[in-house]
RNA sequence: AGGGGAGUGGCGGAACCGGCAGACGCACGGGACUUAAAAUCCUGAGUCCGCAAGGACGUGCGGGUUCGAAUCCCGCCUCCCCUACCA
């Protein structure tokens, strides 16, 4: 290849620039070989070294970080990786002190489901997959401080995890509950929500069950109102905000409580619409409700007994999405309905869930549409109580579910919903048989998986001391080795199999006792993670709380929207339980949020193994370079967006890439550019740091810098002056072939932290603009005036135009509107 | 069912606060270079009619507000994402 011994030149660190070179010898644009060199350059300076504690400024840019996979990175990983690293490079070069950390999320059950198959100590593939991403992900050239990298696997992670686990534990926010989990009797095995698909596993398509063991909880729903609240402070979209809120469900009503006839026993309910009250013609609990083997009558407690088995075999999805119709049977037991004193029958049916609430409701078929459903299934009385306008009753036939006046109310008829809801429940307070109530569709987390690969619970189980929790100074208990990763055939963890480890003495009394075999879920890691980054090396503490104080919150997050909800939740709540243990000073862990769109493969679709339409990161770097890569990823549109790969646009970016590295490959001259290359630059700059400081709009930067480099590319000679900007310009999205060009330039430093060039807005506007004529509405022309003209100053140039005066025709000018430096509007009399 | 988001050339997308629709790029057509091709460079292009000058139409569909609407309002249609019997 000719010219490649020029390149090579140039790659030793600090070479002299080749000047003056004739076209004929233009060197190459070798990307293998600049990224190389750069990269090399970056670690071996340091350059992105995070300062604790700095004065000045600072800025934490996050990236959710990524579970290391056996199928190694994939094209959606860079996307957002790019777009945090354009803005941490650009804060660097405004001066800002910055943190940008990668690691990993290094527990899970893929490492697993492998060592189940082949025999692998997860440990050992985790460390050949983190290996693979290290290399992918540091081949693109990302600025991060590597000196923090951190896995949530490594014992010096773990232990902390564990540290922090037990800080919960002090708080009171842990507990353990016999709660139902995902049990598949085929595979011997608890699967996770995820692993269940339509009721059936995923691997194998058994049939799962719902199964009650006795599992570790965490408190959140005490946290539930603040974790509400405090969306408000946070600069997040507000559809994230919105799905936070509708996960948290928070709903107002009211607590009732219904007394069974015949019985010493209450029912009692939970409703938004207490209004209702008096159209409530029967209840009905869940199937796993405590009451109702207690009220069922002797002569239906068979049928009764069948209803429950048979609910508990079904999984969630069995009794929601398959359940057209709705089921349910009588327990033969009748309650008083406070307001109208009859007698209502109770019932059981599995559309009422039993986590939520009082697991049981008051049933207004006239008014619920489920309520309504179920009562037609079963010939149930309908009253309306709610009139829509306050005289006719609603239609019948379907459940008027809006708000009305009262009706067949008794004392209340009349009343509209509000003042009612108010009015009743003050009533049933006086009372004694309900008070007004808040309820939220956010549970308490289920914290506990019957899994190898996660962190062991720091708690021992002694027979005289209960649970007592492992000593500070004895974490991290770490995991066992174990013949079988599976669960045993009764359904313990696989750390049960390891008796040598199980078997331990009591913290408290020194007496033989056992360990807990759970291990803690995925999220445990990564609810904290950031926290690490700021003191990822500090042995006596998870963190400096000093640092904390320094480096939170975290100014910029940047992940995907699968994340949402439960892991920005999860991590929400631990840092509120830090925050109160005097941990960290910040209320909220992300101030702001950016989720990317997801990218989809060549043919719209979701890229999937399955679809064989997944793009490579690797052979895209190898063909194209990691700038290019960078570059097209960010071109494709505006972060948040789905939008789809094409292969063959990447050459677009490439080429603009080549043209950029032939800018700076020519003859440089000190002559300060003409006004209107100067114009251009400025406009340029402008543009490109508005659209870095929206985290959104990178495609748009970049079509600047192309526009930018058309307009300077034609000329011979290039001008020092305009080629400074346009490297620093490009320097966060293109880093390696910046840094090149900063050199070719003549120099020393790296470009990584030369001044972000600031923009002169006089020379952000052109002198002279052209602005549309239209006459009647319709475009006639364009004219140019100077810039800031006045009104008068556009009159007369649109008047002016022989086009303008053709569609005129001689007519009256009625009005003429006058937009400065945009257009004029001609209307015409009739 | 509810909530959120989006519909603009052949394609990805641009358009500030209501003011020239289609920036930038891909693909495509024409030309230069070449024995030839690739690469590169120049150049054209929303659609339709027209040799041209020019004209008509045009941002999912139907209305409305306005001198002026991709943008604001009302009513529909389609697609994507999330939640999914939460009382």
């Amino acid at each position: 290849m000719p010219g490649f011994s020029v390149l090579a030149n140039s790659l030793v660190p600090g070479a002299d620039r080749m000047s003056g070179h004739a076209d004929s010898s233009r060197r190459a644009y070798d990307h293998a070989a600049i990224e190389a060199k750069w990269q090399r350059y970056w670690l071996e300076h340091r350059t992105f070294r995070a300062e604790d504690g700095k004065p000045g400024p600072k800025a934490y840019v996050l990236d959710m970080f990524p579970y290391p996979s056996g199928a190694g990175l994939h094209v959606g990983h860079p996307e957002g990786y790019t777009a945090s690293d354009i803005v941490a490079r650009y804060l660097r070069m405004r001066g800002r002190n910055v943190l940008h950390p990668m690691g990993w999320d290094s527990f899970g059950l893929p490492a697993e489901q492998y060592a189940i198959q082949t025999g692998t100590h997860p440990a050992e593939s985790t460390r050949q997959n983190i290996a693979t991403f290290r290399r992918q992900i540091q081949a693109l050239g990302f600025s991060y401080d590597w000196e923090r990298e951190i896995a949530t696997s490594h014992p010096a992670y773990v232990r902390w995890t564990q540290w922090l686990f037990l800080q919960l534990w002090r708080r009171g926010l842990v507990y353990e509950a016999e709660v139902p989990v995902n049990w598949c009797p085929a595979l011997g095995t608890v699967l996770a929500n995820e692993e269940v698909i339509d009721g059936l596993s995923e691997r194998g398509g058994h049939p799962v069950i719902r199964r009650p063991m006795r599992q570790w909880m965490l408190r959140i729903t005490a946290y539930a109102e603040r974790l509400l609240a405090d969306l408000d402070e946070l600069d997040w979209s507000e559809s994230l905000k919105t799905m936070q809120q509708n996960w948290i469900g928070r709903s107002e009503g009211a607590q009732v409580t219904f007394q069974v006839e015949g019985l010493d026993a209450m029912v009692e309910v939970f409703t938004t619409r207490p209004d209702t009250l008096f159209g409530a013609t029967y209840l009905v609990l869940a199937p796993e409700h405590a009451l109702v083997r207690r009220i069922a009558a002797p002569e239906r407690r068979q049928e009764v007994e069948a209803y429950i088995a048979a609910a508990a075999c079904k999984s969630d999805l069995d009794r929601t999405e398959l359940a057209k119709q709705k089921t349910g049977v009588f327990t033969g037991a009748y309650a008083i309905n406070p307001a109208s004193g009859e007698s209502i029958p109770v019932w059981i049916g599995d559309y009422i869930l039993a986590s939520y609430g009082t697991g049981a409701i008051m049933a207004v078929p006239a008014h619920d549409e489920r309520d309504h459903e179920f009562a037609r299934t079963f010939g149930l009385e309908v009253r309306c109580v709610v009139s829509p306008d306050g005289a006719r009753a609603p239609e019948p036939g379907a459940a008027f579910t809006g708000e009305g006046f009262a009706m067949n109310s008794g004392a209340f008829d009349g009343l509209p919903t509000a003042e009612f809801k108010k009015q009743i429940t003050a009533w049933l307070e006086e009372r004694g048989i309900g008070r007004a109530a808040v309820n939220y569709r956010l549970r308490d987390w289920l914290f506990s998986r019957q899994r190898y690969w996660g962190e062991p619970f720091p708690l021992v189980r002694c027979p005289a001391c209960g649970v007592v929790p492992v000593p500070e100074n004895e974490l991290p208990v770490l995991l066992p080795e174990v013949p079988d990763y599976r669960p045993t055939s009764e359904g313990e963890p696989p750390l049960a199999r390891a008796s040598g480890w199980v078997a331990t003495s009591c913290p408290a009394c020194g007496g033989a006792a056992e360990r807990d075999t759970n291990t803690m879920p995925n999220w445990a890691g990564s609810c904290w993670y950031y926290l690490r980054f700021i003191d990822p090396r500090n042995d006596a503490a998870p963190f400096d709380p000093a640092k904390a104080a320094y480096w939170l919150p975290v100014d910029l997050y940047i992940g995907g929207t699968e994340h949402a909800v439960l892991h920005l939740l999860y991590a929400r709540f631990w840092h509120k339980v830090f925050y109160d243990a005097g941990l960290v000073t910040t209320k909220e862990p992300f101030q702001r949020l950016v989720n990317q769109g997801m990218i989809l493969g060549e043919d719209g679709e979701k890229m999937s193994k399955s679809r064989g339409n997944i793009i490579n990161p690797d052979d895209v770097v190898a063909e194209h370079g990691a700038d290019a890569l960078r570059l097209y990823e960010m071109f494709m549109g505006p972060l948040e967006s789905v939008k789809p790969w094409n292969t063959r646009a990447i050459s677009g970016v490439r080429r603009f890439l080549e043209r950029v590295f032939d800018l700076f490959s020519r003859q440089v001259s000190d002559e300060p550019p003409p006004e209107a290359e100067r114009r251009l630059t400025h406009r340029t700059i402008k543009a490109v740091t508005e659209d870095v400081e929206s985290v959104s709009q990178f495609n748009t930067a970049i079509s600047r810098m192309m526009e930018l480099l058309n307009g300077v590319a034609g000329n011979g000679v290039q001008h020092r002056e305009t080629l400074e900007t346009f490297a620093r310009l490009l320097a966060p999205f293109a880093p390696h072939l910046a840094e090149e060009a900063w050199q070719l330039l003549g120099h020393g430093d790296g470009i990584a932290r030369a001044p972000w060039p600031l923009c002169d807005e006089d020379l952000c506007r052109e002198s002279e603009v052209e602005i549309a004529v239209q006459v009647m509405g319709k475009l006639r022309a364009r004219v140019k005036v100077a810039a800031g003209a006045g009104e008068e100053a556009h009159r007369a140039a649109a008047l002016a135009d022989p086009r303008v005066l053709r569609a005129i025709g001689g007519r009256e000018v009625a009005k003429l509107i006058v937009v400065k430096e945009r257009l004029v509007n001609i209307l015409l009399g009739r």
